[in-house]
DNA sequence: CACCAGGCAAGCC
DNA sequence: GGCTTGCATGGT
């Protein structure tokens, strides 16, 4: 089935696109900047720009938005190019029940496109915390430093620029309660203006080389560079590795034996090669919906 | 109260 | 190299 765009009144409506279930895309911990709104709904920011989407009867509609918006923004921040039924056909091709049941719960899973520098911060954030408090501190730090804009009658904040932050103190940032990553947010945005972080170039980096500029970034270690490749350089054969992903890999494939991350990035790469990242978006959606592994 | 949350840096060996 | 420990904050 071949998917179309409609234009009705402001909204645009998404026709026959099956490989989209909103709750799919929203909650498998990629983005941090939705939020359901009533039934069926997601209201959130990127980009600059808010827009709530809502569907029914297999239907996607952005509301109060313009084809340019449309064009420019959402069409490439859902990733709407990008095939997910074929997608889903090759990693369950090998009869695997794992990624059967996996893809089984998350069917609609979509990897968003974010913009780089709001992904980086984001994830330094998402160390050791959890993601109602990610999405708080994120929350806080839009709301006191980004740029307000109105929609829908109410008002909505960008992600702060590198520039805001860098000119803030450690005390004026620990109003979003960011804990003990606040110097690294501020240490980065700082590197990023005086241009010793250069985000633009490490876009038109390979993969290796990109995960290890990120690394020399103050709070980016192994498994949250790996959140950047795969979120916001669309690098789709990034597996990242955090607990929950270690326990669903532990327990679906190694009979509950504890293994290394370097044994389970290995066995993944080995796996699912060139579509990891997809992988590891069902499998954590799986792994949190059916609490494998939790006590 | 202890323990944990989409880990990481620093200090040890 | 690999292994341990401290880390801010808020929730259970």
């Amino acid at each position: 089935m071949s998917m179309e765009t409609k234009i009705v009144n402001n909204d645009i409506h998404i026709i026959g696109q099956d490989d989209l279930v909103l709750p799919h895309v929203f909650d498998c911990g990629q983005c941090f900047r939705f939020d359901p709104c009533g039934e069926n709904a997601y209201i959130g920011t990127a980009f600059g720009k808010t827009v709530k989407i809502s569907s029914e009867n297999g239907k996607t509609i952005l509301h109060d938005t313009s084809i340019e918006d449309f064009n420019n923004v959402w069409y490439d921040y859902l990733d709407l190019g990008r095939d997910y039924s074929e997608i889903k056909r090759v990693l369950t091709a090998g009869g695997d029940p794992v990624m059967e049941k996996a893809v089984e719960y998350g069917k609609g899973i979509r990897i968003l496109n974010q913009e780089l520098w709001e992904t980086v911060i984001s994830f330094i954030i998402s160390a050791s915390n959890n993601i109602p408090r990610i999405k708080k501190i994120i929350g806080l730090l839009c709301s006191n430093f980004g740029e307000s804009h109105t929609y829908q009658g109410s008002v909505y904040y960008s992600f702060p620029s590198p520039e805001r932050i860098a000119q803030l103190s450690l005390e004026e940032l620990s109003v979003i309660r960011a804990g003990f990553r606040d110097k690294y947010i501020l240490d980065c945005a700082r590197k990023v203006v005086s241009g010793e972080t250069d985000l633009e170039a490490i876009k038109s980096m390979t993969t290796p080389e990109a995960k290890k500029a990120l690394m020399n970034i103050w709070g980016i270690g192994n498994k949250v560079s790996d959140c950047i490749l795969l979120f916001g350089l669309g690098r789709c054969d990034s597996f990242p590795v955090d607990v929950w992903i270690k326990r669903v890999m532990e327990y679906c494939y190694f009979d509950s034996v504890p293994q290394t991350i370097k044994t389970i990035s290995e066995f993944a790469e080995d796996k699912f090669g060139e579509l990891g990242g997809m992988a590891q978006q069902y499998l954590f959606f799986y792994a949190r919906e059916c609490r494998i592994g939790v006590k």
